[in-house]
DNA sequence: TAACACATTCTAAACGTTTCACCATAGATT
DNA sequence: AATCTATGGTGAAACGTTTAGAATGTGTTA
């Protein structure tokens, strides 16, 4: 049977009141009843009911975590920044797959609504904006990470997308490189303008006039990305090369071409946004754009925390902050 | 400021009672206060307190999951596979990585317990096998994943691993090699024993001696593997061919391969065990032995939730379930 | 008409904490 | 002797639900 404070209380002829002050810590104890209470304690094995203790303090010590997929190497990593730090303040994490799914997203924002987590960070989808706003009206602390979005008065951890984009087309360009096709994300996304906009304005720069031929859209999966792909190679006139805006889709990407047995980079350049731990195992190696991604994690962990602290008082951050 | 129950019940002009029961679909209401408590709730966007219900009904719809790192692909897609299930019947996961830590783990363990979660499923370091009795002592379902132990009675979803071992160190018998090295898992663990048991085997039914020599322990982990990959290549006679027994060992391995400028596999052959996606893509492709990592993870949760819902009733399957 | 079943509602007791408002004692200060 | 302060203790309310049991009303049946 689990034991309740009662049962400490009982044991150690006190008062509930003189059981919840030794183990929390806090008020006038005699010393005698500090270790008694302490030893019985630890004798009937007493942990206290988190449930109980939330309910009436209103702080469940616990955080939500919306993001599209764990399986991706980016988000697992994110993931992993955002336990760290909250494990290392006393906090849990609670982990959802929206799978840029907007219906799954908003049932899991009122679940974590329900479920009365301190705050939530989230990968957003884009098409729960409103409802995102409402939470935060509730009282809930969100941060976005990856993701930025307009309007939205709160932190926003995010990568300076338009930059890597224009860095890794540059490094394209600089290799001789002319026709430069692009795998986009999902459109209606902020980081997948951005990322196009970085594909544009290195162009331009160069004074490469913009085919849209070469424009894919892809949906950050893995299947898409190589459909994309295929679809390049059907064209009469293939790119000369390939800019693919994530991961994901970039080794989708790669593995159709180890399917149609196309040759890198004699036959088509690649270059990616988001590079994997394989990107030098591979002949040749992969070129891509690093993120942070644990610093994203434990970056928004940290102003989520800071947020909850001082929710009430002084109004907290909520810069956006930009990694490269 | 947030809804509860009595203000539902205080506009709708009824006792809390009703407004529960409307809400909780249950019980006598009559139509007309059903169709207002609905529409009052509605109206002022009440949210039930999960806190509070839990703490009454003794139920938190939530699991936890201790493994040891999100961040490889392995367990990345085993809490996928869990979190896939646990949501579509309701439940919510806490993620905790213990990082093979025995104390992180045991920490863990004592923080889920006080949250009052549901059930467990844990990947263990086998270092607090007692405490995970007591837990279960305790009525808390738990399953475990991926590491088998002798003794625990409950549901256990593994791979068998010599029989993947033994087919990978067989794959390059078959290819000629005959001095094989191992990289194991860390020492004490049943799954690096088990690995390390298939290797055994598939070498003495070919009548190969087994050196000591050949055989390195890593520690699961990416920089371990390359160091004993690293060792391997500064004996003065090394290894025709080397199994490593984890993803994220050989991964390591293949780096420092490629650093070393070391040909595969020409100068050394390498089978894995766990293949990654970008097994193919990496020249020559790396062989490996795939694990159904999704379907451990959802087939745990089905265990997991199966004896949750039967818990006190008919002992539920306490089966060992191998896939290979 | 009395008794009964049924439908409907309400009151209040839990669940296990935290904590506020009080009370008690003993020594110190006026 | 009266008052105050510091220390230690207690009882009970509150957090927001669920739910058992009592109470009420309304036809139905003997």
């Amino acid at each position: 049977m689990r034991k309740t404070l009662k049962d400490v209380a009982k044991k150690a002829g006190v008062s509930i009141a003189v059981a919840s002050r030794v183990l929390g810590n806090y008020g006038y104890v005699s010393e005698k009843n500090r270790t008694k209470v302490s030893k019985v304690a630890e004798e009937i094995g007493y942990q206290p009911n988190i449930l109980a203790r939330s309910l009436k303090t209103r702080k469940t010590y616990s955080i939500g975590v919306i993001i599209s997929d764990v399986t991706t190497f980016f988000f697992t990593s994110v993931v992993r920044g955002i336990e760290d730090v909250a494990n290392q303040n006393g906090y849990h994490v609670t982990l959802c797959n929206s799978d840029e799914d907007p219906e799954k997203e908003r049932e899991y924002l009122e679940e974590l609504y329900k479920r009365r987590v301190d705050g939530i960070i989230i990968s957003p989808t884009s098409r729960n904006i409103a409802y995102v706003k409402k939470i935060m009206r509730s009282g809930i602390p969100v941060v976005l990470v990856d993701r930025r979005i307009d309007g939205i008065d709160t932190a926003q951890i995010v990568v300076d997308n338009e930059w890597g984009s224009h860095e890794a087309v540059k490094y394209l360009i600089n290799l001789g490189y002319r026709r430069i096709g692009v795998i986009n994300g999902l459109q209606g996304i902020r980081t997948s303008e951005e990322r196009f906009a970085g594909y544009q304005r290195a162009l331009e720069e160069s004074g490469i006039k913009i085919d849209p031929n070469l424009i894919k859209y892809g949906d950050f999966r893995m299947k898409k990305g190589g459909k994309a792909m295929v679809e390049f190679l059907r064209m009469k006139n293939i790119p000369e090369a390939v800019f693919v805006t994530n991961e994901v889709m970039t080794t989708g990407a790669l593995l159709a071409l180890k399917e149609h047995e196309v040759r890198i980079p004699e036959q088509i350049g690649i270059v990616g946004f988001d590079d994997p731990v394989w990107a030098s195992l591979i002949n040749p190696p992969l070129t891509a754009v690093r993120q942070p991604s644990y610093s994203i994690g434990s970056i928004a962990c940290q102003a989520l925390l800071q947020k909850i602290r001082k929710s009430n008082r002084e109004r907290s951050l909520h810069e956006k902050i930009v990694l490269k």
